[in-house]
Formats: C-alpha cells, sequence, structure tokens
DNA sequence: GTCTATATACCGATAGAC
DNA sequence: GTCTATCGGTATATAGAC
C-alpha cells in the first residue's frame, strides 16, 4: 500500500469516527442536526489541535478556538460541557482512528517479516496524516485525568502490543534473532514516534515519510535478523 | 564508569552552574549575596521542574511555585523578571549540564565500538539523574520563544552530532555496517529519549537504567556491526 | 531580602437576545 | 443554533512596608 492509498482509507474512517462520535454525544450535546454537528465538530477539533501543538493546551484560550474556529464562545459550548471534556473528545477520537486503521493494515496471514515491515510502514504513514493528533496526545497526556490517563497508556501498550506478537511469532518461527521481544518492541515504537515529535529535524533534512520508513524497517531488520543465520533451522521463509 | 561514580560527577557540575548562572545574571538579579542566591535559585528551580512535569509550565502558577519553594511572590520575581525568563534559565541550565557531562565521559582514544558503549550509557546515566529537566525540555521547548527554540534544537543537533561521529569513525575504520550515519544517530537518540519519556513504561516492567543501556548497545550493535563481517579488512578491533 | 496587598488583565463558563 | 455581554475567579506582575 502506497502512502497515497493510505491518506484514502484514514480519510474515510476519520468520517466515520466524528459520526460515531456524534451519536455518541448526542445525549449531551445541544446540536441536534448531524450534519451541522459533523461538521463543526471536525472543524473544532483541527482548530484546537492547531492551537494546541502551538503553545499547548492548557495555554489555548477558547477565546482563540472561537476566533480560529469561527464560532463565538456560545457555539463551541453547544458541542461540548467544559475545556476538558473538549481534551477528551479529542483524544478519544485520535485513539479510535488509530485502532481502526492499524488493525485494518496488518494481515496475519502473511510471515513475520512481512507484517513487521508493514507495521512500520503503516505507523508511519498514520503519525504522518495524523501528525497534529500525535503530537497533540503525546504532549497533553499528562494533563488528562486518571481515568483518561489509564485509557491513553493503555492504547499505547497495545499498538506496542502489535510489534511484540509480531517479533514473537518470528522468534517461534526462528527468522528472527531478539533477545526481549517487549524492549525490541519499545524501541522500535520509539524510533516510529520520533517522526513526529522530531518533525522539525527530518523536514529540515528533507527526508520523506518513505525514506524513513525505509531506514527503519532496514536498521530494525538488520539487528533482529541475526547477523549469523543458521542455515538448517527449518521454517525459514524470509 | 558505574552509575553511582556518574551521579557524584554529576552533581558536582550541578553546582558549577548554578553559581555560572548567579555569576551572569548578577546584573539583572536583585539577590546580591552568593550564598543566597544560589540556594534559592537551586530550590526554584527544583520546585518549578517538579510542578511543571505535573500539567505543564504553563499550568503551573507563580502561586504555587511560591508554596512549593518555600519563597513569596514577591521574593520569586528577585530572582527573575518574568516567568518566561524563569522558563529560559530552567532551560539554559539542564542545556549546560548536558554538554559538561557528555563531554567528559567519551574518550576520543578508545575504538568507535566502545565509544558508541560508552556514549549510549552516559546519555542514559544522564537522563536518569536529570529526569525532570530532560522531561521539562522535551515538553516545553514549543512553548519558547524563537530564540530560545533555536539554541534547543541546535542543542539536540550537537548532541546526536556525537553519535554521528562515533559512527563516521567506525565507518572509515570499517568496523560498523552503517548506511545512514545521521539517520543512525537519530534513531539511536529516539531509543534514548524514549527512557526518559515513556519512564512510566519502563519503571512498570521494573527494568533499571543498566537493564535498558544494555538492551540498547546490544539492540544497536546487532544492527551496524554487520550481519557478514568481512574478517579480510584491516583496522578491524572489535 | 522577603513579605503582604493590590493593580490589571484575561480566563472559563453562562444567561438571555435573536 | 448562534450570537453578545457579563459573571466570578485567578493569573502575572508590582508597590511599598518591614
Amino acid at each position: 500500500m502506497t502512502f497515497d492509498e493510505f491518506k484514502q482509507v484514514a480519510t474515510l474512517s476519520m468520517e466515520e469516527i466524528c459520526h460515531e462520535i456524534f451519536a455518541e454525544k448526542q445525549a449531551s450535546i445541544k446540536i441536534k442536526k448531524e450534519a451541522v454537528a459533523v461538521k463543526n465538530l471536525a472543524n473544532i477539533f483541527h482548530a484546537a489541535l492547531t492551537l494546541s501543538n502551538e503553545r499547548g493546551f492548557q495555554s489555548m484560550s477558547l477565546r482563540a478556538l472561537s476566533r480560529t474556529s469561527g464560532l463565538s464562545m456560545g457555539a463551541l459550548y453547544s458541542y461540548f460541557t467544559s475545556k476538558e471534556e473538549l481534551l477528551e473528545m479529542i483524544q478519544n477520537q485520535g485513539r479510535r482512528l488509530t485502532r481502526k486503521v492499524l488493525s485494518r493494515q496488518i494481515d496475519p496471514q502473511s510471515t513475520p517479516g512481512a507484517m513487521l515491515r508493514d507495521a512500520i510502514r503503516a505507523h508511519l504513514y498514520l503519525t504522518e496524516i495524523m501528525q497534529k493528533w500525535f503530537y497533540f496526545s503525546y504532549m497533553e497526556t499528562k494533563n488528562l485525568d486518571k481515568n483518561q490517563q489509564k485509557k491513553s497508556m493503555e492504547s499505547e501498550l497495545a499498538t506496542e502490543q502489535v510489534f511484540v506478537d509480531i517479533l514473537e511469532q518470528g522468534l517461534r518461527q526462528h527468522v528472527f534473532h531478539v533477545t526481549d521481544p517487549v524492549l525490541s518492541a519499545s524501541v522500535i515504537k520509539a524510533m516510529l514516534q520520533d517522526w513526529d515529535v522530531k518533525r522539525w529535524k527530518y523536514a529540515r533534512r528533507q527526508i520523506s515519510v518513505d525514506d524513513y520508513a525505509d531506514f527503519v524497517i532496514g536498521f530494525v531488520e538488520s539487528a533482529i535478523l541475526g547477523r549469523n543465520p543458521e542455515p538448517d533451522l527449518p521454517n525459514k521463509s524470509i
């Protein structure tokens, strides 16, 4: 799957999610027309992410959000009951999209090597199109309440587990040489996150998301494919 | 060098730096007695880092800082002229310490392999003792003004360059197999940063800084030492 | 050098007109 | 469904007593 194809799939999921959020919030939200609500919700989320990523969510005043989104203070409060609820809605929306998109990208029937490559690429593509959300999530997790923080950690661990599973499968088939699948998954995830957090660095060096994906895949593969392949082992498919 | 030895070296450097800061700020600072000033500065920095790392620097009110540090609002403003200046002072102090400690840890006379191991370990030890500052720096860089942001990026690139230099030296001596030293250094740095940013994850798994250092060293080495070592190459010292 | 008291501005949130 | 006007609270920063 190329980046452009991926982009289309993810955009569709994005709309799905705005509808889902509206459906769930219909009780607490004052707006009743779905078309209006979904349009404004997407608008608010976008404006909030843009402003928050400049100086942080706490520093974003609702007056600034009102200005950027084009909605009045009063109108904003038709979509959430407090600034904190807005924070939670944004976090939820991103987590949902991450889960939805990632799980669709990996084919459990293919070889561990192919799955690993697909997972790395899909994760990078995802951070690329949801760059603002990932950065936001990264920076604002500590400002959530206990319950939301727990969800955020679970989401992180779930993504990591995708890599743990692939690595363990590769271990069982003797195609990966990994001493510690959990730690290996952690550092792989750290490399992927860097693409989002240190975006300025890669932009300055004119490295594209595909350049970075190719490099990370190469780096990880040479770390775990083992430098002394034992040709006598069975199940060797890579 | 063990972690405990490292700790002592770094603590000494920390005091040096508080004196340096006092010397430089003597003009703008109202306090004239060095002993008082250094003691309170260290106190203020520590309180500010603790509070900032809970909800972010912007969310930390100076009233809260006053409460935690034990100094009154008025007294605080004897040490800085604005909240933003405090932010800059904290960033400066950490950058200075990083530079000072890291440069003392790597022996340019040793082999690339040893230098790489030392650099990884030193960086992790440093993030361990300056955990609060690194987290702070990570989270608050975007809230700095343009000039300070530039300094922050330069500091990041300088640390990365330490690894680039080691990798290139290893390349020249044909002991490392690296396709792109800059990108390799970037991902190594990403792994090191993860130790600080995802501290909760490693704490929960009861992984010590030495466990993590050993793992990262092993992972990086198996990625770059090359899986088909060519025994006929000269200068091979690892 | 450190304190308390206060000036001024802006925050999140809401009430009520349209 | 969206607006404007305004509430009470709290923020940074400072003035002046001690």
